[in-house]
DNA sequence: CGCGACGTTGATTTGCCTCAACGATTGTGG
DNA sequence: CCACAATCGTTGAGGCAAATCAACGTCGCG
């Protein structure tokens, strides 16, 4: 069942035997459903989940009560609020499936134990919180050096896939802008190849 | 002279004498003067530097040549540019002194070597980079969901001495607006308390 | 079938940018 | 020690990118 997570980690530095039984019964699959929540604002984040199948998006929401994505995560990504996660404090973060979603999910003592009892874990989780660093700041310094209609264009060109598989009003949400905006982007884009 | 890195990992998980030992020949004091470059776009980003004490800026160069700032780093602050240094690809940020700056840099391959040779830094960078992860979503997401004076004095409140350090410009760089429109912030934020 | 989710369009407004000009400092070389 | 340049913050006029608000068409689905 752990499969995918063991074949994941091979991009990294591969797990052996051990580890993969060390790691097998501290994780939980679970199957939630379109518009199910993995963590609402004011839960303490106590997980991390690998996504198996399906797409979740990660966002805060403003006093008006807006909507704004920070991030996607879909097949073969981790997810979390690593804030919450670490300080154990109310998260003000939204994780909700956009598809129905299957998940691989790891309790915080479990990957405590872990972390102690087998340093590959360490190495391995700083790789990838690194290389979701690298993409957060990317995103970040576009978002501020840009246009909406680069922005776009750049997030069609880094995400292919992803953009084909969620609304646009989602894409729109992550880019910092309306969707009735990004439909005039759309339209210029197709006029102008 | 590593003294002021000693007492900063103490923060995470303490070194011991065996590691401090590890650690010491491995790093390297520069001096660099206001407006000096650690890091240069083009440039393979190939170390991590500490900053023991002054200040700098981490910043991209947009086509029309404005500059905007990604991250600032002050005393007992990492600064590097994970993508390059991982990729081992030309960087396109710079990393540029705003006071007269001396650091502790740390060369790629003696990280690596730190890393095989003691897990307790796997353990010790995974968890700087995840502080460096939650506060770079702060500011991503409070950049696409709050206006700029909000932005602004979000900056002051989280900042409180660094924005008293350095430029006005900066900080306008850093929460993508212009100084002019920063400056009709600071006098409206000014005139109502 | 009817309803909600989704995308689009247009009219109007506004937040922020551009450009140009101007003091106030600070630094620096003659 | 002064002249001069460079940096820094500020102000104002005008313009544009993007938001707001409202309305409408289409689709998929319960």
């Amino acid at each position: 069942m752990i499969q995918p997570l063991v074949s994941y980690f091979k991009k990294y530095v591969a797990l052996d035997q051990h580890e993969i039984d060390l790691l097998a019964p501290r994780t939980s699959q679970r199957k939630i459903k379109r518009r199910q929540f993995l963590l609402q604002e004011g839960d303490v984040c106590r997980h991390y989940w690998f996504i198996v199948r399906g797409c979740v998006k990660m966002y805060g929401v403003d006093k008006k009560g807006k909507e704004h994505n920070i991030e996607f995560a879909t097949e073969n990504e981790w997810i979390t609020d690593i804030g919450s996660f670490h300080t154990e404090k109310p998260s003000k973060l939204y994780i909700e499936a956009m598809e129905p979603t299957v998940v691989l999910q790891v309790h915080k003592p479990d990957l405590l134990f872990l972390y102690v009892h087998c340093p590959k874990f360490d190495r391995n989780f700083r790789v990838i919180i690194e290389n979701k660093f690298v993409e957060l700041q990317h995103h970040a310094l576009k978002n501020i050096s840009n246009s909406a209609e680069e922005r776009y264009l750049a997030f069609l060109d880094q995400y292919p896939k992803l953009s084909l598989r969620i609304p646009s009003a989602q894409i729109a949400s992550y880019l910092g802008v309306t969707p009735e905006f990004l439909s005039k982007i759309r339209k210029d884009v197709a006029r102008h190849p």
